[in-house]
DNA sequence: GATGCGCTTTAAATGC
DNA sequence: GCATTTAAAGCGCATC
């Protein structure tokens, strides 16, 4: 090694190279929390004496039409652009 | 190995588990075959005249509304099994 | 719109459009039907004592062993073509 | 029903079960975020020249390291218990 | 209370 | 390069 500070180590810039690995774990982390965090509010409402299976079913289905009501517009917006509205 | 044929191998039911091997890949052949079917369509689709984009966004759409009707019916049946009239 | 049946609908063919989406729809069926197959191949496999993951592993290495294969052959026919003799 | 504001609704804490549905989609709306972050901190790194296969391979060895750690100070705290030193 | 099993979610691979 | 498809992992549930 010689005595300057360049980052460049065997062609790859290591200082650029470890924020961004730094960057990813942190948001992993929080990640991480947020799903224990659910985890969490399914317990609490087992306990309430709610019936999480069907908990789940109504969030997926929730998450479902939310989904429709995307798709349904990116199709309206393609048709637009197809006639040339867009 | 001795003379008879006695499938087990190392323990293994060796005639099955090529069986198993051979149903597997003979479905997969048709599962890709009909993939290669699917493409066809589109490329057809395609030289008359259609935007393939949209068909897929309409097809996506379509089978966003089949499953949303599916989960309904399943929070319904769950409904009902947790009022005790499943 | 006036009294005909004219497929034409802002331009578009609909009932060719239809079929097309009608065909494409049905053949996603048929795949996702395969794909339920297999997926039931590997359970029995798992309930006769096999390692579904060996399995699996077993099954994508003779696939690449088959695409191996199949690149030689036609790596010959290039060169069988190439010296006159396709 | 009964013109009182009773959450109850056949034998379900309505309100209850409303906040507990809220919570858990903003929780998975927040998630839903992060995931996109960590994304996009993937994008710019392949911008940057980097190859993402090998980032994640980094993450996920020292996503492992990190639970072989906490897994030795976990042990280390058994037999400290264990000995009567924790 | 532990183990196994299926399912949901997440990561990786492939093809367009 | 992106989107789809497929393999793997994690989690909750049920059972013993």
């Amino acid at each position: 090694m010689d005595g300057d500070n360049n980052p460049q180590i065997g062609g790859i810039a290591a200082d650029a190279l470890k924020q961004t690995i730094d960057r990813i774990e942190r948001l992993e982390e929080e990640k991480k929390a947020l799903a224990a965090d659910i985890k969490d509010v399914y317990s609490q409402a087992k306990s309430q004496g709610f019936d999480t299976k069907i908990i789940r079913k109504i969030v997926s289905l929730r998450k479902i039409e939310a989904s429709e009501r995307e798709e349904a517009e990116q199709l309206l917006e393609l048709y637009m652009a197809a006639i040339g509205m867009a």
